[in-house]
DNA sequence: AAGTGGTCTAGACCACTAT
DNA sequence: TAGTGGTCTAGACCACTTT
């Protein structure tokens, strides 16, 4: 039996607000989580055994689990049957970058537009008919569009649609604002899952002169590929940004005290 | 009140396995995921109640939530009180990348080795003293090394960390293998928290040739500063990784059937 | 008023680990 | 054998939304 010493946690910080808005299991992680940011609670730590939280803060069991199910969720625990839940030490791996922090620059009608260059049918070509799954010279929908934000560049986005009058989503796509939705999602989208990835690139001349950047530059690219429930690709494309204007940032452990 | 319509799911899907080694939540979790995958429920649509689960499957109340709310963490499902859960369209914002998934370069020893260039003191200039909130000439350690893969180089890596004889880490970080733990963690570690951030940028020629790579050349630049339990900032570096080696991927939405 | 998701309880049983 | 985390039950109450 791995009989868990007095944590010094148990004795001296705060209590559960029953009165709150703010909902127990949550009031309960925050308070382990603090215990953590001030250092009661250290990297490989053992927390308080959950009939311990029990007692101490007069919640239920369940709520308890909860509570440390969400700091397992987040990684900053580890619960090991039989043994105990630790505090895990901080790792760069555990960094995780999400790609919604451009939210705004999709949603924010105030201070961003969107300029359709170019909008034609053309044949696929090997690259493309490789990417959709169709057969060379099949018809698509080329697409060009310039993000403006706050009247400057911000992204250029190149697409590729399947060509086919039954799916609604040609039409829906070709008004400007699907940009949003492919970002954002709707409701009404037919799109059932894609992949996405970040690769960095060098601007060519034409996205230099796009997007107003000097060269060489550095660029962000987010290249996109959509299936719809058939699991058959529907659109292929890539936004590119430059590199000094998009960034990303995250946090490992905890910090904000 | 939004009588929930009979939904095709409550038919036609498995049932729980209660010998399984996979405990009920989680079965009832992919069976939903399952019903989303097949199309069954699609974006917009609503979940049946909670209640209709309950009976269907017969599992508790509180099974049924926990199911729902794994989806509602995974952002694939949304619940909205009083009137239903429903499912998310997919959306290019919801996209996550983990630097995890270069573990493998860190942890395996079998094919991946470091390779320390340089250690020296000097004193902290303008943009290190800045970096790490110590004074102009603070005398800090420097360290370059570079990172093998299969005896292809993979990363060059620069770091400046507090000289500090009384804390711990500066020894353990003298070691090669203090590389690893950086990366993915270890118990010992004094660090509190960090800030990580993606760019990209250019190789110079530095890079270039010990990277062994033709320039111009994109690459990722994955900067790390981590603060200690005083909320200090310890160790400030960076990894830089030929673009054409280093991607990132992810999926939205549902896939695997 | 009825139905919905959201929270919480006070137990139970199990698998695992250390003594 | 005792302590641990992990799962699950069968309810309860609440806030909210729709009819």
């Amino acid at each position: 039996m791995p009989k868990q010493p007095e944590s010094k946690i148990l004795n001296q910080t705060a209590s559960i607000n029953r009165d709150a808005y703010e909902p127990v299991y949550s009031q309960l992680a925050g308070i382990l989580r603090q215990s953590m940011a001030a250092g009661l609670l250290r990297p490989g730590d053992q927390l308080p055994s959950e009939a311990q939280l029990v007692e101490r803060y007069g919640v239920s069991p369940m709520t308890v689990r909860r509570a440390i199910n969400i700091l397992a969720d987040q990684g900053v625990v580890v619960g090991e049957q039989g043994r105990g839940t630790f505090v895990k030490p901080v790792a760069m791996s555990a960094a995780t970058f999400h790609l919604g922090q451009f939210q705004t620059l999709f949603s924010d009608h105030e201070h961003t537009t969107v300029n359709l260059l170019e909008t034609r049918i053309i044949s696929a070509d090997e690259r493309v008919a490789r990417k959709l799954g169709v057969k060379l010279g099949r018809r698509t929908i080329y697409m060009r569009r310039l993000l403006l934000s706050n009247n400057e560049p911000a992204f250029y986005h190149r697409e590729y649609l399947i060509y086919d009058p039954k799916r609604p989503i040609v039409e829906a796509e070709l008004e400007v604002i699907a940009l949003q939705r492919l970002f954002s999602g709707n409701s009404e989208s037919l799109l059932k899952h894609g992949n996405i990835s970040i690769d960095a690139t060098l601007l060519d001349d034409e996205e230099a002169r796009l997007l107003k950047a000097p060269q060489p530059m550095a660029a962000f690219c987010f290249e996109h590929l959509f299936y719809d429930f058939d699991n058959k690709p529907v659109s292929w494309g890539w936004f590119i940004g430059r590199a000094d204007r998009v960034r990303f940032t995250t946090q490992v452990g905890l910090s904000l005290e």
